[in-house]
DNA sequence: CGGGATCCACAGAGATACTG
DNA sequence: CAGTATCTCTGTGGATCCCG
């Protein structure tokens, strides 16, 4: 399961850094920001409502997040399958953080160009 | 100047995203946060700071931060030749929002592993 | 001292097609 | 429905050498 997790700096001394490389990834935030929104979502779900990722991005990228103990992932053993994916504690204790940067990042949206 | 500025998504709808394009670079954050220590800091000060960085990615990246307005640039025209870098207040107003980041940072390596 | 120019390597993202 | 497997390509970072 996790034979692999990061790919960044393995010694993540910072825990700046560290954070960064959790959500620096081009469909980590996507992926938070749809599930923050929505709650629980399934798989194709979350694949209509994030504009442009591809299966292999998806599916990847959901699995880094739940090594990462960031998301849930729930199976049920049914016909045809259905899998729910949710924030875990962790996830939902990242979205403080995250917004505070999204404010900032609108103030220089404003000031910039 | 400005001629180049983003090479990410030049359409940068979201505020987080936006954010993270700025901060989301290698290099970006360790002088950020080198400069948020310091205060005050000549080029070759920051490149001892700064372990593993070269004289390409330092010069570029302080070029990127400078066109942001996130760091000043103030060059003396003395010889030998002297140029300080400083957080601007755009720069300052990151730093908050970057504790928090690293405070949920910090709990997670504490349970990964 | 404080950079710039050029060339190159490689990880990470994408396209496409297939499967339990 | 919920994924995998390959293969390719581009952007980002790095090495090295040069300049005002």
């Amino acid at each position: 399961m996790n034979d692999k997790k990061l790919y960044k700096s393995p010694l993540d001394d910072c825990p700046l850094t560290y954070a960064l490389n959790i959500i620096g990834n081009k469909w980590r935030l996507p992926i938070i920001w749809a599930l923050s929104k929505n709650g629980i979502m399934r798989y194709n779900e979350l694949k209509r409502n994030i504009d442009g990722i591809t299966n292999m991005m998806l599916s990847q990228t959901l699995k880094e997040l739940e090594s990462y103990e960031i998301i849930n992932r729930k199976q049920f053993m049914e016909v045809p399958p259905r899998v729910e994916y949710s924030l875990s504690e962790n996830g939902e204790n990242l979205i403080p953080a995250l917004k505070k940067l999204a404010d900032w990042g609108k103030e220089m949206q404003k000031i910039e160009y």
